[in-house]
RNA sequence: GGGAGUUUAGCUCAGUUGGUUUAGAGCAUCUGCCUUACAAGCAGAGGGUCAUAGGUUCGAUUCCUAUAACUCCCA
């Protein structure tokens, strides 16, 4: 068969994805084997693929195609997420493109359009993932507006309310003055700004010519100010307490009040107090109950209680506000100044802080035990520093503002009543059984006069259910799949949302499963590009990933994502990586044709060496097993991966290949041949988890086999006792190799001339010669000849304690080897010293533990041998020079 | 302003309760090779005052303190 030089991924990828989904290999059903479980952090159905997906999703399905090779029933469930205000954000800009306004349309007609660009975009993403090769079980997809999980959120809402953990209240708000809604603090977006600070003075009300400046990055909140705020301490104005002021324009009276909170050496150390359109200011209204006057209409124009600019947009009016305040003599100064302005990172409009009647999820009750399963290591964070961070949030926590101010999401159950009273409940028939039964006084109601909140809940309060109502596990809480799935093992996400999202979903699974949802989360870091910028659509500066899994294939995409991503570490991507994964992808390829493109003889003897080889690669294959082995139990998935790597490529690639390889079109023993295969075999499942498509494309060129035999479902190899022996010796025959290697290429000797080789062992040490025929192969040595004196006109070196010599004529310099042994001794004279330091101190000797200070003892005697050695070399070359 | 984290080779990172040859890996760099699996390759080499200054200890990249720079979170 002839096999191409060059491994195309796109011969192979699609082929074996369709494969294995014709074979249900990805399917999981609950049965009597242990169960693996992993949610997919759902995607928003507004996004497309980015590199952040292509780790997350990467990770995840290495994990889960490796539980699925350990023997567990294996499930890795896939679905998206409806992004309540990136949804609506989306249709509206469709809509008005279509020449349609969202005020033209009813509730219902809008969320018919947002459904038809639900279907028509939302699994772009799921089908990208289709091509990293993610082993998804495709048929259990999940939509957090699915009527099952829909109904799980509104039962939840209703539970919590029905517990008193749900209110009703006024809070400052991140006000959205274009989509119309409140924005979490995670969805503004500050931005330094060149800005002016406006210096204008009140009037000091009963006083003839006394005023108060103020500074204010903000002129037209002037007309919602209910007082002006000094720091108790600053004596500038002790002679104003108690005293009031008049407003600039409207001239209203407001009181000067005291407060520790004003920052003296800001501005004028005199601070304008608008409660109702400043955080600070709010809490301080508070404090000193001061009225809140509310000046803007939702859309950021002002509002009557203004008085002023009635109608008007807040960017004009501060133009305008200015020129008044200037003509009115109010108006001190104006200077430049930069500060850090808010935006909406949806519609990309400054936000407004603005008072607002919410919906709030008390949270100090249920973050308690979610903290607790934290700290005692319930649930284990990778990496651990993460613990911290949560705690600091957790021990901090804020009511949950739940309620957004849109269409697209699970509708408030809650119903408002002709008497100004609600009732929470599932359906309209139900809230009106339960308004009649309440208020029996309102004999005449009729269910058309209930009207439900127009709100929807907050997008998280949808997915913080996500690992149980993925299951159904809120409405049918003993279900099968609930029961056998639940808790999943490990979740894969980003720090970012650690609190939105993984800290709620611990709490939701505590309060409704008395259960963590998962054992481990792992936080990948952020993609991020050269200059250290986050990778965003918005930038421009994300590489397409299914351009790169065209140019690297899948698999290499996959590798060059995860060789330097360690846990929680910020990856600064770089194209290189996925060549990098590519290269591999070819060098496992091209182990794969030389093994094809032997010849078998079955009358051959297997050779010493290669029997040798093979112990070698056996007890090298379980040392490395054991590593990988342990990184993945740690979580180090790009440790496991570089040792799998090095594994393949150095170890059996560069060393276990070249020692069996037969000579040029020579056969190769069937023995050999078997056990190559076999080692082989192996390789491709440890690697298969990394890089799917590669290793079962080999897997089924290595054999023919059975149409249901894949590697994907493949159990991984055992470990078995590893021989340290012939890993000593291999190492000692390892660096004689290098050794000579080095000489041929400092001396320019071609590896085709053959080379006498001398060996002197010191010290009374017996000569081993188990690797000497691989060293003969390795570096084309006529033969390794024991002798007893040192070898005249030879090139030669040390190592451990054993001389070796080269005898070529011409070549050797004197001077060079002189030189060479010299910096050798200099530097074994330095190490010998160090030690005999340390073994010199008694306090060490005395102190350290037994088996220290006995490899001390060793380190010294090893290379006070070594030393002994090459002053021998040294003398004997310098009486050469000499004669 | 409060909190957390980071600082080890040109780059990205390991370094597991302080001792494992005067610190390791991958990539990049340099040198020599079109050697009949692979130039997407082979063989070899160079490269680090472990951020800085103190301290604890027989011994510090590792523990403590201070300083500096950067990052993130909260306000």
């Amino acid at each position: 068969m002839e096999i191409a030089s060059k491994y195309d991924p796109s011969q192979t990828e699609d082929k074996w994805y369709k494969y294995w989904m014709e074979k249900g290999l990805f399917r999981s059903v609950p049965d009597e084997r242990e169960p693996f479980t992993i949610v997919i952090p759902p995607p928003n159905v507004t996004g497309v693929l980015h590199m952040g997906h292509i780790l997350n999703n990467t990770i995840q399905d290495v994990l889960v195609r490796r539980a699925r090779m350990q023997g567990k029933n294996a499930l890795w469930l896939p679905g998206t997420d409806h992004a309540s205000i990136a949804t609506e954000a989306k249709v509206v800009a469709k809509l008005k493109e279509d020449g349609i306004e969202k005020s033209s349309l009813t509730r219902e007609q809008f969320l018919e359009h947002a459904w038809i660009w639900k279907e028509k975009h939302g699994g772009i993403i799921l089908e990208q993932l289709k091509k990293l090769g993610a082993s998804c079980d495709w048929e259990r997809t999940k939509f957090t507006m699915d009527e099952s999980l829909y109904q799980s959120v509104i039962d939840v809402f209703i539970d919590l309310y029905n517990k008193g953990l749900i209110y009703r209240g006024v809070r400052m708000v991140n006000w959205d003055p274009s989509a119309l809604t409140a924005l979490s603090d995670e969805e503004v977006i500050y931005r330094e700004e060149n800005s002016k600070l406006y210096y204008v003075r009140y009037k000091v009300e009963g006083e003839d010519d006394q005023w108060v400046t103020i500074a204010t990055t903000r002129p037209e909140t002037i007309l919602g100010d209910t007082a002006v705020c000094v720091n108790p301490k600053d004596d500038r104005f002790r002679h104003l307490k108690g005293k009031r002021v008049l407003l600039p324009l409207l001239n209203r009276s407001i009181p000067i009040i005291e407060d520790e909170y004003v920052d003296m050496e800001f501005g004028t150390g005199c601070l304008k107090i608008t409660p109702a359109h400043d955080i600070n200011d709010y809490e301080i209204g508070i404090r000193h109950k001061l009225p809140t006057i509310d000046i803007f209409n939702p859309d950021g124009t002002l509002n009557e209680a203004a008085q002023l600019y009635v109608g008007e947009d807040r960017m004009v009016v501060r133009k305008k506000i200015t020129a008044d305040l200037d003509k009115a003599g109010n108006l001190v100064k104006i200077e430049e100044y930069k500060n850090k302005v808010g935006y909406s990172e949806r519609t990309h409009v400054p936000i407004e802080p603005k008072l607002s009647l919410q919906w709030f999820l008390k949270m100090p009750a249920l973050a308690k035990p979610a903290l607790e399963v934290v700290e005692n290591d319930t649930i284990n964070f990778h990496p651990k520093k993460f613990k911290n961070i949560y705690r600091h949030w957790m021990e901090n926590v804020r009511d949950w503002c739940i309620s957004r101010q849109l269409w697209w999401g699970q509708r408030i159950p809650v119903y408002y009543l002709p008497n100004q009273e609600m009732v929470v409940a599932k359906s309209l028939e139900e809230a009106f059984e339960k308004a009649k039964l309440q208020y029996p006084e309102l004999n005449d109601l009729k269910p058309q006069d209930l009207k439900q909140d127009e709100d929807v809940l907050d997008t998280w309060f949808s997915s913080w259910l996500w690992p149980i109502s993925v299951f159904d596990g809120i409405r049918y809480p003993e279900n099968p799949d609930i029961k056998y799935y639940y808790p999943t093992n490990d979740l894969i996400t980003a720090p970012e949302i650690l609190f939105f999202w993984v800290a709620r979903m611990i709490m939701a699974g505590i309060e409704y499963r008395g259960e963590i949802p998962f054992k481990n989360v792992y936080l990948t870091g952020i993609v991020r590009d050269k200059q250290g910028r986050k990778m965003s659509k918005s930038l421009g500066n994300s590489p397409d990933p299914i351009e790169l899994m065209n140019k690297y294939g899948a698999d290499g995409a996959r590798v060059g994502m995860l060789l330097t991503s360690p846990a929680g570490n910020d990856l600064p991507f770089d194209e290189s990586l996925c060549e990098q994964g590519r290269n591999f992808s070819n060098k496992v390829w091209n182990a794969l044709r030389l093994i094809k493109g032997w010849e078998v003889d079955n009358n051959l003897k297997q050779p010493d060496t290669s029997k040798v080889a093979v112990e070698w690669f056996d007890a090298r294959f379980n040392e490395s097993l054991k590593a990988i082995e342990d990184n993945f139990t740690k979580f180090r998935i790009s440790d496991a991966l570089m040792a799998t790597y090095k594994l393949i490529w150095d170890d059996f690639c560069s060393w276990y290949l070249e020692m069996i390889k037969p000579a040029y079109q020579q056969p190769v023993d069937a023995k050999t041949l078997q056990q190559t295969v076999g080692f082989f075999e192996k390789l491709m499942k440890i690697l298969h988890p990394f890089m799917p498509f590669l290793t079962e494309e080999i897997w089924h060129l290595l054999a023919d086999r059975d149409e249901n035999d894949c590697i994907m479902i493949a159990r991984l190899p055992e470990r078995h006792r590893i021989n340290h022996k012939v890993l000593e010796q291999f190492n000692f025959a390892k660096d004689v190799i290098i050794a000579v290697r080095g000489l041929r290429n400092e001396k320019n000797i071609p590896m085709k001339e053959q080379l006498q080789f001398f060996v002197k062992k010191n010290h009374s040490q017996q000569a081993d010669t188990t690797f000497d025929g691989l060293a003969s192969k390795l570096c084309n040595l006529a033969a390794i000849e024991y002798v007893e004196e040192k070898v005249a006109n030879a090139m030669s070196f040390v190592v451990s304690s054993t001389e070796f010599y080269i005898p070529l004529a011409g070549v050797v310099d004197l001077e060079t080897e002189l030189k060479k042994l010299e910096d050798d001794l200099v530097y074994t004279n330095n190490f010998l010293n160090s030690v005999v330091k340390k073994l010199g101190n008694e306090r060490f000797v005395s102190g350290a533990p037994v088996a220290v200070v006995d490899l001390e003892r060793k380190k010294q005697a090893d290379a006070e041998n070594k030393i002994k050695v090459l002053e021998e070399q040294i003398a004997n070359l310098k009486s050469l020079t000499k004669s």
